[in-house]
DNA sequence: ATCCTGGGTTCAGTGAATGAACTGACGCGC
DNA sequence: GCGCGTCAGTTCATTCACTGAACCCAGGAT
């Protein structure tokens, strides 16, 4: 969001909330981290997004507690960025959002299905499991591509979203 | 959002969602509208942005579906914004949103809290009543001012949220 | 020694947000 | 009829964030 990105004057958490994940990109970057993302370079190939503004939506994160930098590797120095508790926190919002948007705003077309990964059933708009009668966290929910799903991508998440993949487990590499 | 505000590369329902709620003060408007302000002028003076702002996210709003734009009023001529069906679905996010930053980003310190209308319970961070154990519509919720309100705020608005109020429901005037 | 890869930073150009000023339709008091 | 106030915008110069391309650097690989 452009000229200031808080809003000084609004006693409300929501506003809060949205200093931290209500700019431009952020809540798409905190999808591919509940998909699996971790790194840099596929957070960039996935979202087509300029990488300086990454870089500073990851650095935000990071230093909201949302997200955490982690070195995985010395030589090469790599790191990785992972949801923390406050982040996974918010997987509730992300689904039900991502599921509004399916009804309303895509043709009715789901690009991916989400399934509880324990029983198999198909998640309702809620994100619970209609058989187990109960929110499901990230950690059971299996991703499977949908009916909507673009075939042409040939970004190493893309790819890998083409079988289905536990939320939150790295994808390959 | 600057400079384009829509996520092309993206087949997701979450991009679809954030095109249409994700640009700055957006969610704020929904919120209010939740509140019970329907007003042009309310908008302006609760959320303190500029009146070009509004009328564009208004206009959009009302374009995606999510606001309807009625006439209230043929002399003087004046309209409310109502949140449609589609934008009421809406309500879960903003709460579980509010929620949130709530408890990590607000010194804990609720600013609103909602409570139940009809058996007068606090609702749980899910948007559910303890009692009832059911996730509660709006039309169901009072939104009561919590100990973290700022009572500075003389807008109509802020004024009439320092009174217990049925969301959905007009602010007076 | 040179190339390649991952993960950035720098920088000019663009376009959205800001805030103040202006417009226009109408109601009201005189 | 005339001025004043209100509501709901629109216009406009300025400011600032996003964009995309170029550049940088560390550490293998060749």
């Amino acid at each position: 969001m452009a000229l200031g990105k808080d809003y000084p004057g609004q006693d409300c958490g929501l506003a809060r909330a949205l200093e931290v994940i209500g700019e431009r990109w952020t809540m798409l970057v905190l999808r591919d981290a509940f998909y699996g993302v971790r790194r840099f370079g596929d957070f960039l190939a996935h979202l087509e997004l300029p990488r300086a503004v990454l870089a500073d939506r990851l650095a935000a994160l990071v230093d909201a507690g949302v997200l955490e930098k982690r070195r995985y590797s010395d030589a090469p120095p790599r790191d990785e960025y992972l949801l923390t508790a406050v982040g996974r926190e918010l997987w509730p919002m992300v689904y039900m959002l991502g599921q509004w948007g399916n009804r309303h705003l895509s043709g009715s077309r789901p690009f991916r299905v989400f399934h509880h990964s324990t029983c198999g059933r198909r998640l309702d708009r809620t994100g619970s499991c209609p058989a187990c009668d109960r929110a499901v966290p990230p950690t059971e929910i299996e991703i499977r591509p949908g009916p909507g799903a673009d075939p042409t991508r040939t970004d190493p998440v893309s790819v890998a979203l083409r079988t289905p993949h536990r939320l939150l487990t790295p994808l390959s590499t």
